[in-house]
DNA sequence: CACCTCGTCCAAAACGTTTCGGATAATGAG
DNA sequence: CTCATTATCCGAAACGTTTTGGACGAGGTG
């Protein structure tokens, strides 16, 4: 074990130096009425000199409080975008804002997810958790309900729940609005690529396209509605030139994601088919590279970092004032128009 | 405050419900000799089965360590890619493996980088600290190596300092081989697009190709050197345009990052330049929508993923063995061909 | 003068763990 | 049988904080 620096001034010692009492001091630094202003400025004076900072552990012994919040990474290969990141460094900073730290407790592909919560939860590691990437069916949600800990999900989840606090994009207004925007524009055939993972964004998103399509008399055939993995650029290349294959073509496709997007982009640069002229395309996420696609790609923008920072205060609320206390929250995603996209091919012209 | 879910069961209701102390159950778990066989089994059983973990609280402040490691994270506007994401991911896991966790510490733009390291050291929040986005002149090597407190960086500082542990992608090389490569293909002219921050990778990934260059009897003038802020698309365009507007126009521009190098990509397509017939273009990261550019953008990986387990490892060694036992790590890295570079056009075709 | 109130301060307990220094009984050596 | 040794267990202290339940005077009230 190495020396960790110099010795940290402690309750103790400041006590001693002043000549108070550490109850007084301890006090005095948590601003209690019960203690004069005069020494109040002493103690104050002499902890900012010797740069006293309390000690976690002791407060946590005490309190039952860790003042951490923990946030659960499963890892799967598709971390492809800069949203994590974003995300991440937003909730973080979020929650220093509150006095709180970010842990973040990572789950790889094998292990239990539940197990892992317990842990997190029983070793008194975190007063809170946040929760993301939901599946359409996540057990965590009924678990950490049952056991009554508090947690914000970032995503909801497809399956009836007692209610919980949430913050999620609005996929489903997002794409509804696209889809009648499409719809005005001439396009009559839309296509949808979506990931192959079973997170609930996709299912909303799509949901929301289907319901502006059905609201014309339209619908989106089965073939039309395919899924790629994100990680695999051949797998996600073929699958969006099937969608190109399909007869009559789709005017307009849907990458439920700016990766797949783009890979769609591709196919069309491959099959010589001009976008926009001769088919839109439209991604969700607005990663930054997304700015300088060919033709720029028209997208929504998740504000990720908004999201984190209204997560960080749900969170601080949910410990402060209970989780019934906090209601749910959708983001609105805001389009983003670039080139991508236009007003569909007069037919004579594909 | 909420009653966080069901009581934990601690060391004392387990030594009161075996019968023995709590001595010895501590000792029994901890895998101490002084404990008999049977009585281990026992011990072992009974903490399985009421799902017993150790709160972190009590270990902490007996043994002085949190079992934490702090990620300290400056936020700035530039978080653009994936790689952040992966790299967190990683050292989350990897830290994991050594059943130690990791907390993200964000220093906000205006606030003092070393008043948050000091926060995080004297309050004894962490054990040890991981320092990313290095500028040449990084305050916070120093600071550490002064105060004795184990770390690693994620990159390499500039100035001269006593002997610390790092981890850092071999940008030197990469770029060194990489100039090479294109004067084989009869590059002359060999322009550059870099960061505006002061990090230090753009300095070594500039020093590389300075070298190969040079090798060769080449230079490459300032003004083929130019930096952009990469979140502000106009600017960035912009001062990709102005490479390519010199006289001669370069035969190779190298983005020291994949945003930047799909600017020029974007540039060039606007000026009607083709890549990578008149224009060879090469990035820095191997974001994954580099395989969807147009035309899908040769680059270099660095594996963050790799190396964030490196960094992993290199910490817990620190701790355990001290920091001088452990030495500085390059990691190569991997040249993506990819089809956006090619031999220089002959004078004529330009 | 006796009594109460108020403003300041403090001793001690509690949180859950690890570890130091024994205690106890069984075993082996002489 | 005595003494040293070993195997197994345990009591108590320590870590740093917050909180409970006072103590002690000064001042005011009757």
């Amino acid at each position: 074990m190495r020396a960790p620096g110099e010795k940290q001034t402690r309750l103790k010692e400041l006590a001693q130096e002043l000549g108070l009492s550490i109850t007084t001091v301890s006090r005095a630094l948590a601003g209690y009425p019960d203690v004069s202003g005069k020494t109040r400025e002493r103690v104050m004076q002499a902890a900012q000199a010797a740069q006293y900072v309390p000690s976690r552990a002791g407060r946590m012994l005490v309190s039952g409080r860790s003042d951490f919040v923990g946030m659960m990474l499963p890892i799967r290969g598709d971390i492809v975008d800069a949203f994590l990141g974003v995300f991440m460094t937003g909730l973080a900073d979020g929650l220093a804002g509150h006095r709180r730290d970010l842990i973040l407790a990572t789950v790889s592909p094998g292990q239990d997810q539940l197990a892992v919560l317990r842990h997190l939860i029983d070793g008194q590691r975190v007063d809170a958790l946040v929760i993301n990437r939901l599946t359409r069916d996540d057990a965590r949600i009924p678990f950490l309900l049952k056991r009554g800990f508090p947690f914000v999900a970032h995503g909801r989840v497809l399956t009836p729940t007692a209610p919980y606090p949430w913050v999620d994009t609005d996929g489903e207004k997002a794409l509804f609005n696209l889809g009648n925007m499409l719809m005005d524009l001439g396009h009559q055939h839309i296509a949808v690529i979506g990931p192959t993972e079973p997170y609930t964004y996709a299912y909303f998103r799509k949901r929301g396209l289907m319901t502006a399509v059905e609201g014309r008399g339209l619908t989106i055939r089965p073939e039309a509605l395919l899924e790629a993995q994100q990680g695999d650029k051949a797998a996600t290349l073929q699958t969006a030139e099937r969608l190109l294959d399909l007869v009559p073509r789709p005017t307009a496709i849907i990458g439920l994601t700016d990766i797949l997007a783009c890979a769609v982009l591709e196919a069309a640069r491959r099959r010589g088919i001009s976008v926009p002229d001769q088919l839109s395309v439209v991604g969700f996420d607005d990663v930054p590279i997304a700015a300088y696609a060919d033709p720029p790609l028209s997208t929504f923008n998740q504000r990720g970092g908004e999201a984190a920072h209204i997560v960080a205060d749900m969170i601080v609320a949910c410990l402060e004032q209970g989780m019934e206390a906090v209601s749910p929250r959708l983001i609105e995603a805001e389009f983003v128009s670039r080139r991508s996209h236009g007003p569909a091919p007069s037919p004579r012209a594909r």
